[in-house]
DNA sequence: CGTCAATATTGAAATATGTCGAAGCAAGAG
DNA sequence: CTCTTGCTTCGACATATTTCAATATTGACG
């Protein structure tokens, strides 16, 4: 979950998609903001996937992300036991 | 920040800073509990201070971590803000 | 069915990261 | 001052990550 917010583009898309609409942010207005090819946003979006941190549904030609908030919750709430001083759990 | 805590030996070393006593864990208590080499447990604690997540001190002959919670609790409002569905502010 | 547009996957190259052994440094003990 | 101990820095190597071009897939539309 970490290492996939440890990576600039990532910590941009997920911004995004955190910044969009409720029915998701479409692809296609992601890659624009990007100086980075097409291919790579995707890889990019399908870590943020694999980490739990977005979801994502293909509506017509187009595929719609959005973020799932129990896993940013989750690692918010490990970094305030780390605050209070508390060991992280899993 | 994101990419210091990326990495699992870094993860459990902040863990194990964090549920250490108030004057900090020393370096010696926190490598034999690894199996790796001690210079890679010192290579991973330089950045973790780099990314200002743990400070450490000279005490005689050993060196003390301890955690920084302005930067775990500004991480962790960051992730709420996401979960709240707004842009990741610096 | 054939074509086009939007994404995803694959394969390969460049760069970054994690790890170790060897060497360096600081501080206390003799 | 020299030796030892605890830790850091350096240099090198293996592996992982980022990125792109090329190709595949999926769905809409004529």
């Amino acid at each position: 979950m970490f290492k996939a917010l440890g990576d600039p583009v990532r910590l941009r898309l997920l911004s995004m998609i955190a910044s969009g609409p409720d029915a998701g942010v479409c692809v296609c207005e992601l890659t624009p903001a990007f100086e980075l090819s097409q291919p790579t946003i995707s890889h990019h979006l399908k870590l943020l996937r694999q980490a739990g941190l977005v979801d994502c549904e293909r509506r017509g030609t187009w595929v719609y992300y959005w973020v799932r908030p129990e896993t940013t919750d989750r690692m918010a709430a490990m970094l305030s036991g780390v605050s209070e001083r508390r060991a992280v759990t899993a």
